[in-house]
DNA sequence: ACTATTTCCTGGATGC
DNA sequence: TGCATCCAGGAAATAG
């Protein structure tokens, strides 16, 4: 499950080894749902663009392109399953391939993703803006206030894109947990102080989980392939009845908006 | 304007 | 071994 460590980590593998080339040829797949824009821009678009950079917004990947026609941005979103992969053109292609980039350097870049929740577009002439505030960079004054007077509960207005782009399910439990604060308690009942815990908690397991390179968790894997080490370092996400790293109360698990949100019942509150 | 719920989708795990 | 069922969840769509 890709979210803002595991872009990130992605993003800038991505950069890291594909900034420069030049995008030659693509083929999309038939059918292919994801794409935001119709598969023919997409090819028309991305056909003959050089790659200025790759980076990170919000939970989307952006490549920055110079095309004949201008600059333009290749949007990606991943998802729950998307990957991009840099292959050699030899290599077999991974079920569910969905678009395949040709790279002047003789490389491929594919998009796979088996479940197709990720998306794909491309813009030209406008600038791809997260809907929301970057966890990273928001100021602990603007965070605070953004969640003055909302009824939903703390980890659904940390899932909700609009107010912070690049939390997940795995980053808003770990976060809650170095907080001390429950997953149900009411945004609008948290005190100033709890925000500012709150805040510093998602700076923290932000910054440690992209050191680690992301959370591997079933299928995720960055640019070349590797696997992140953040899942290591998680205390309570999937860890249900297992003892809290801190107290050795039992991990609870309680589904709220859907998702199953982890917490230990003692440490709290 | 908010909030809550449902839907999409497939692979892996589980149970019989 | 094989088959059915359940579960994972990001975000858009829908309902309240």
């Amino acid at each position: 499950m890709p979210e803002l460590p595991e872009v990130e980590t992605i993003a800038r593998g991505l950069h890291k080894r594909l900034a420069g080339d030049r995008i030659d040829e693509v083929w999309i797949a038939d059918k292919s749902e994801l794409l935001k824009s119709p598969a023919y821009e997409i090819a028309r678009v991305l056909r003959g663009a050089q790659i200025e950079r790759f980076r990170r917004v919000g939970k989307h990947i952006v490549g920055d392109l110079a095309s004949a026609n201008g600059p333009a941005q290749w949007v990606i979103h991943l998802g729950m399953t998307g990957r991009c992969l840099v292959c050699k053109p030899s290599e077999e292609h991974a079920k569910h391939t969905h678009v395949i980039a040709t790279l002047a350097s003789g490389r491929e870049l594919r998009f796979v993703d088996p479940r197709r929740f990720g998306r794909l577009e491309v813009l030209e002439g406008r600038e791809f803006a997260a809907p929301g505030e970057d966890p990273i960079t928001v100021r602990a004054e603007r965070f605070v206030q953004m969640f003055r007077g909302r009824k939903t509960p703390i980890k659904s207005a940390l899932l909700n894109q609009s107010l912070l782009s690049g939390i997940g399910n795995i980053y808003a439990d770990e976060s809650l947990f170095r907080a001390g604060i429950r997953p149900r308690r009411r945004a609008a009942s948290l005190t100033r102080i709890d925000l500012l815990k709150l805040y510093s908690a998602i700076q923290q397991v932000l910054a440690e989980a992209i050191r680690a390179g992301g959370s591997s968790i079933s299928d995720y894997v960055d640019a070349t392939g590797q696997s992140g080490l953040f899942q290591l370092e998680h205390r309570v996400y999937q860890r249900t009845g297992q003892p809290c790293v801190v107290c050795g109360t039992g991990i609870k698990r309680v589904v709220l908006a859907g998702r199953s949100s982890h917490y230990c019942p003692r440490c709290q509150r």
